[in-house]
DNA sequence: CTATACAGAACCATTTCGGTACTATTTAGG
DNA sequence: CCTAAATAGTACCGAAATGGTTCTGTATAG
């Protein structure tokens, strides 16, 4: 639930040692070792990876993976989006056709999609980079909301 | 991925449907019909967000349910903390564990945190009462980078 | 005391997910 | 060339999660 899966929590790990040195080539069975994950999974993160863009591979002998743009320039929703399969999105909506079409007239789903953008733009704040800094390169002023102030009302 | 489950989804359309009426109680069947969805799953719904403490319910004939708050005072994250199993986190971490431990020391897991803080924001930003609005309820700067407008906030 | 309605747990079918295997293709180097 | 190393792509399988239902119990109105 509102989880990420493993691939992609995968992915940002393989990522994030690739981005370590940029001006090598790493091969899969060299990360897999690294991570401490198995071959075949990382191998199929990888593909995924390159299928999209965010790693160039070489093949053949000596082959490998590297990073197809710098590290500041990839974005967490850039992964999450190659290596979930479904679009992004918090609610189908769509695929339960018929319930919101009823008298509700659904506009729970409008705010849904504001919700949405919220998440992901906190997702495509933060860069590959960041993840391999520790934490404070992560922009980020309210820790954590205070127990009171909601229910403000809003009140536009 | 990255998505809530439809238990969750039916539970905003459920909440959404009872706090139109704030004064009368809605019965799990009553509530199905309206909404075009199986009596056992609302009626799972339900008592799960009764157990929860977010409706009240009213058993014996005549009984139902209604909100146990003012839907102002009610916020999204409660209803998916309430319908979703495992805790909240987009990373598990944890359940993998021996990989994290390993020489990368986990940095990354860090600034997951900060992820799951700001989209946990994200939901407590936003009221039952909000959802059931139409869209320009929703407060909606920029939850990450304004340093100035919301600085109201407590920041203990 | 009966009909209505919620409480809770258990159950099952289906889908999704994580992981593996297999085949094909590319390239370095002797 | 020919072989070894390495990626590309697809297909497959077992396990776990999910969605949905059923059943038994309890409370209450009339």
């Amino acid at each position: 639930m509102l989880r990420i899966s493993k691939i992609t929590d995968y992915g940002t790990l393989v990522m994030t040692r690739i981005a370590t040195r940029p001006e090598r080539h790493f091969s899969a069975a060299e990360l897999a070792e690294g991570l401490g994950l198995g071959l075949p999974t990382v191998s199929k993160v990888l593909k995924t990876l390159a299928r999209h863009g965010l790693v160039n591979s070489l093949r053949g002998a000596h082959g490998g993976y590297n990073l197809a743009r710098p590290a500041s320039a990839i974005t967490m929703a850039e992964i999450i989006d190659a290596l979930e399969e479904q679009p992004f999105g918090l609610t189908e909506c769509s695929a339960s056709a018929g319930v919101c079409e009823r008298e509700s007239d659904c506009r729970i789903r409008v705010n849904w999609l504001h919700i949405n953008t919220v998440v992901r733009r906190a997702l495509e704040d933060v860069s590959l980079a960041d993840m391999a800094e520790p934490a404070h390169a992560v922009r980020h002023e309210h820790p954590l909301r205070g127990p009171d102030s909601r229910s403000k009302q809003t009140v536009s």
